[in-house]
DNA sequence: GTATGGTTTGACCATCTCTGACTATACATA
DNA sequence: TATGTATAGTCAGAGATGGTCAAACCATAC
């Protein structure tokens, strides 16, 4: 089987290489690959999610860009990446997510005044809207985080 | 990545150094980068603004001139509370956000990983919603965020 | 051959950049 | 004071990106 997405995710990853991201531009590749721009974006957001950790950043307008990063391969990536797939998942409860934190701090991946300000940004009060979905955006956002933390090292 | 709005707001930066302020005549700065005169302004208007610390002076006619200064914050839960009332208001765009968080890493009360952290928490893509939505549920978090920093002393 | 789900496309949207026409103001000088 | 010159300011619109979404398309399983 080789679709078009394939191929554009193989391109990307070719790209990268081994460096820790890589900057695209979504009209070129769209062009190179002679497909819908929009495709690109369908290929990004199948192949290159948070749970396989990824990272992407963008900009429109003039000299637009998007930029893909990755996480390294090493115990601690390998520590929050689990967590990312694992205890995290779809949906996160405020006190798991504390439970989770306390974990990181005494692991001395995240310090004090991390967790206060994550917990704060996370909390219920500060997500005004039904409960479900609360602990839905939670997860996500939480995990978003545990990638960057992946990243920073 | 170089399109001449960074190229221009670099080199005010640039000349800037270390000084509290910077005068430039927008009409040989225009020359200078070949651009029309109000792309000048659209630098300012765009990337030295308020949020990012700093005030813009000028004055038209026979040696007009356009000053840039950068403001400091001494008192600052003062300062962090004008934020809540007037920067951050009922709804906070990401761009928005990062502005602000950059200024509040300059003054040094956000550590340059705690706002990694809060951009990240905060994004839209971790805020899975509509578009208006997220921009209130972004003010109402960021602003407890910074309720808790002006605990934390 | 039908149902299911991944793939592809196109129409429309959002955002950022850049320009030019027009406006407003300060100064110099007659 | 009146007028011309030298600035800077505003704003609408064009151009250049990337984003979203629903419908069409297609491959596979049953």
């Amino acid at each position: 089987m080789s679709n078009i997405s394939e191929l554009i995710e193989r391109f990307i990853i070719g790209t990268m290489g081994d460096a820790e991201s890589v900057e695209i531009s979504r009209n070129s590749l769209a062009e190179h690959f002679s497909c819908a721009p929009s495709q690109i974006n369908y290929v990004l957001d199948t192949r290159f999610t948070v749970d396989k950790g990824f990272i992407k950043e963008s900009r429109r307008g003039g000299s637009g860009y998007i930029k893909i990063s990755r996480v390294k391969n090493n115990d601690k990536n390998a520590y929050l990446s689990s967590l990312v797939c694992e205890s995290v998942g779809d949906e996160l409860t405020y006190k798991r997510l504390t439970q989770i934190l306390d974990k990181l701090v005494s692991d001395e991946i995240v310090l004090p005044n991390e967790k206060l300000l994550i917990e704060t940004a996370l909390s219920d009060d500060s997500l005004e809207m039904p409960f479900t979905i609360k602990d839905k955006v939670r997860a996500k956002s939480f995990k978003n985080i545990l990638l960057k933390l992946m990243i920073k090292n």
